[in-house]
DNA sequence: CACTTACTTGGCGAATTGGCCAACTATGCA
DNA sequence: TGCATAGTTGGCCAATTCGCCAAGTAAGTG
């Protein structure tokens, strides 16, 4: 018995899909313009399969969606206002430091 | 050799708190006023550990806050913000749906 | 004090994730 | 055709996550 919908499901599935640092860095930076695999592999700097998987999980959680053009793939986002809420996570990252920092001292 | 900031890390461990079905719905149910663990367990449906650890996943990523009355232990959000851009992601899940939709027919 | 209610913590097993390597597909070029 | 570049997929292993149960703490009640 839980009161947890399918939507809130879905939602937290989408969530999932951005909760990497990889992953997130790479929609930070499609949030720039569209980009090719080895352009994202350079940034983010591991194994090109690791990061072609972590595009593969963005693209099945509907975030990113792919152009072929010769022999590169370019990404892009699908939903750019999906990153206008980091302002607000950025306010509890700030908070966790600021908390850290009383510690500190 | 990776681009990947701190902040991008910082903000992917956010993410990662809140992208569980059970964590998100307990910060939707947060969002309407405060609830102590009992109310939560009762919604969430599993056992009052679970709950609890849920919980404190939030707690650390700085989510929600507690406040000890007697016996109980009410959590409230930190940063009521958190769920507005849940807009943008259902924007994601409906365009989900409907290429769902596409496929059967 | 004993006892109940409210909650947290430790520990354990099952399942998932994340990384690499190796093998494969696809496009373009000589 | 043969070869290089661009990318995906399968397999494997280490690490993490998630759920439950059991045991512990903490506050209120008789």
């Amino acid at each position: 018995m839980s009161d947890i919908t399918p939507k809130t499901e879905a939602r937290a599935g989408i969530l999932k899909a951005m909760a990497h640092p990889a992953r997130l860095f790479m929609m930070e930076e499609l949030a720039k313009g569209e980009r090719c695999v080895c352009e994202l592999r350079e940034m983010v700097g591991t194994d090109l399969s690791t990061v072609s998987k972590h595009l593969s999980v963005l693209r099945n959680a509907g975030l990113v969606e792919i152009d072929k053009r010769g022999p590169q793939i370019f990404y892009s986002l699908t939903t750019p206002c999906i990153l206008k809420f980091v302002d607000c996570i950025d306010a509890v990252v700030r908070s966790n430091a600021e908390k850290q920092m009383e510690l500190v001292n």
